[in-house]
DNA sequence: AATGCCCCTATTGTATACAATTTGTGACCG
DNA sequence: CGGTCACAAATTGTATACAATAGGGGCATT
């Protein structure tokens, strides 16, 4: 796509990504034009764009809005990326070169070492996470499939609460995606879909806990000084 | 939406789905502009939206065309539809309301009418069956379920053909329907997701014949004939 | 003090002019 | 005769000015 609206798209994307916006926030196509640089024509075209990926939403009224996403929503969200990642791992299962294989390979590695050491890179961790899905999305050859997934992943919403997961969490991410590799390796779809299934029903649980505990610290510190 | 946007969107989207556009065909902004009566502008919203929809796409250069679907595409989106309004069946037969079952009724029984004649009207039908579908997948209460779906039914390729589906198809689609309602109110989840499950399954093979008719019509004559 | 109405301002929507980019064409060279 | 380079025309991308519309605040009325 065109440069300004590009520009438009990635600063206004990370401007939300990285929190600076708050769900419920209202913004302008103004405000969005300073902060992207660019024309509000570009913006208009981001702004869509950024709509349909879920990451803004409109009120009534056309105004730009940050959504608020309840529990149930991100319940109902990880339910279709489960049936839909599910079915993409499936299709890789037998789709995947050894190239592909060994890249996946590398990249998990990457993302074990993020969570070796007591104090997890969060970063570096859902960037190796996001190539490692992407990868498999990609290896399903289906165009269609890819673009759906792509808006349902990367909200905002699961972002931020990823601090929030515990080592123990993220430590099984990372051995979730050694068993899809040994799926991979053996070929064989109904395994791969079991084993994506289940880490992201997983992923949604530790997603779940981590949002509690970020509305209601009190009753995480009561657990931890317990433990 | 606004208005200009929203005429230019739906001007745009008859013109494609009467078929006056053919697969491959490239257009400009600037003849769209001509057809829906407003400037550049509210027809780059619309364009935008009817890429998203995949009723038009860009060429690497950036140009206008009009998508040309093959039929691994088509199965595909068909996979896709499968497992996704199989799931929307599913949650709605735990939610639809009394007065909900009825209006899938009332509209089955529309649908019913249009194949009751020798020569079945088609368009009547394809209205009806979309009515229908969309019922279903409200009644999942699933924003995010219905905005993808929505995006995937009502292809310009599957429209098109729907001309060459034989009658017994047509019949036993109300019929699926009729079955699907009956799965509604025994409140039964599994029985509703695997009536819808197979009820587009069947709709792909339907696709599938009629769509060699139509590149192949001699093949069909010599069937015809031999009939 | 509460409530409804109206106007004013802020914001979005649309058109148009201009800039950048792509693509086709044709001349020129190997 | 084929290929490639450059240029021109067509097309998309961007900015900006103007129009339409929504929302909020103040004022009047009860």
């Amino acid at each position: 796509m065109s440069t300004a609206s590009d520009a438009a798209y990635e600063a206004i994307r990370a401007f939300l990504i990285t929190g600076a916006a708050q769900p419920g926030d209202r913004l302008t196509e103004e405000q969005l034009s300073d902060i992207s640089g660019v024309s509000r024509t570009p913006v208009r075209e981001a702004v869509q764009r950024l709509e349909r990926e879920l990451l803004l939403m409109r009120t009534p009224g056309g105004r730009i809005a940050v959504p608020d996403w309840s529990t149930d929503e991100v319940d109902e969200m990880f339910t279709l990326r489960q049936m839909l990642e599910s079915h993409a791992a499936e299709r890789a299962a037998t789709r995947l070169t050894k190239e592909q294989i060994a890249e996946l390979e590398a990249v998990n590695g990457e993302l074990h070492k993020t969570v070796a050491h007591a104090v997890p890179d969060i970063a570096l961790f859902l960037d190796a996470n996001r190539r490692f899905h992407e990868a498999v999305t990609e290896a399903a050859h289906s165009p269609r499939l890819a673009q759906i997934l792509a808006m349902l992943v990367e909200q905002p919403v699961v972002l931020r609460t990823a601090r929030g997961y515990s080592l123990d969490d993220l430590k099984q991410s990372a051995r979730d995606h050694d068993e899809l590799i040994a799926a991979f390796h053996a070929r064989d779809s109904a395994w791969a879909r079991a084993v994506m299934s289940s880490h992201l029903r997983r992923a949604f649980h530790a997603f779940a806990a981590a949002m509690k505990d970020a509305k209601d610290p009190a009753a995480r510190d009561a657990a931890r000084d317990a433990a």
